[in-house]
DNA sequence: GAGCCTCTGAGCAGATTGTCCAGCTGATAC
DNA sequence: GTATCAGCTGGACAATCTGCTCAGAGGCTC
């Protein structure tokens, strides 16, 4: 689980150039190719690296929109909730929070008047009592994980 | 922009097996290798491909908390707060969404009470005038993108 | 019909992979 | 001090895959 600093710089060599080999890598980090093998594994069993599916981009796909909305569930109807919002594409992300039955769940769009069709399927189900929408305006910090890697590798 | 059915049917195969190579591919979908390697050429020049980077689980490196901070900033302050935010390793993203200077960020924290420390460290800055916080207790849809691949590969 | 784009099926040299192995090192246990 | 062990190294091998090229066929628009 704790990772080292070989770890880190092949996480985040692999980050940084995701189609090199494990040749390559090897020679980029200066040791063996068994050895760059055996932490890929290990890395991989250990549940650090949970898979390396592609990266899509929902803009891209023609869903420019995201937003994230706050759901207040009435109480008892949390899996109901959970399984409903499941089935709608939009959603690409649902969290319980702490509060009182308080769900967020990431949200996107093909615009934002298609914003209120999702929202109103979102919503359109009987355990939600009350939601609340913010839409994102700009995302200056896109999912990352690469400082909290370097920061996990150096305390080893 | 639009992706056809053969290039959804790539996207979902690549999310699921996605150490098979482009030979492998194109025998699992029928078609010539050639094709698989243009299109994928293309989905990522498009950008609908973003890149293939290692999936890190922050769990398994040791930062098991996942919380949600909505940040109200001073007016003209913001470029100051994003700055301060990138500098945090434990700011996994953060988005600036409609409302009057809010901005919305994903933490991970060692435990509860490190939590308290990311927490101080993110809104020890000047141009933060609140934040609320909320801890995520289940992760009930964990980030996907599936569902809209396939819908927006079945509209064609 | 001409032109254009995409897909197919094939071929080739070169590189990479999975899988072995023996030897070395540092750390730990006795 | 010495035995044991896990991890790393550097090397080898056959099998496979990649990047690249090509000609031909089908479908589309003009």
């Amino acid at each position: 689980m704790a990772i080292d600093h070989l770890d880190g710089r092949l996480l985040v060599l692999l980050a940084e150039e995701p189609r090199i080999g494990v040749l390559e890598m090897s020679r980029r980090l200066g040791v063996a190719r068994g050895t760059v093998q055996a932490r890929l594994d290990r890395l991989q069993s250990n549940g650090v690296i949970r898979g390396f599916g592609p990266q899509v981009d929902p803009a891209a796909l023609g869903y420019p929109v995201t937003a994230f909305a706050t759901l207040q569930i009435r109480q008892g109807q949390g899996a109901d909730v959970r399984a409903h919002l499941a089935t709608v594409p939009e959603v690409l992300e649902l969290h319980t929070t702490t509060g009182s039955g308080d769900m967020l769940c990431r949200l996107v769009a093909r615009s934002n008047a298609d914003l209120q069709r999702v929202i109103d399927r979102v919503v359109g189900f009987d355990g939600i009592v009350r939601a609340s929408t913010a839409i994102v305006m700009e995302n200056p910090v896109p999912l990352r994980i690469i400082p909290l890697v370097e920061q996990a590798a150096t305390e080893h």
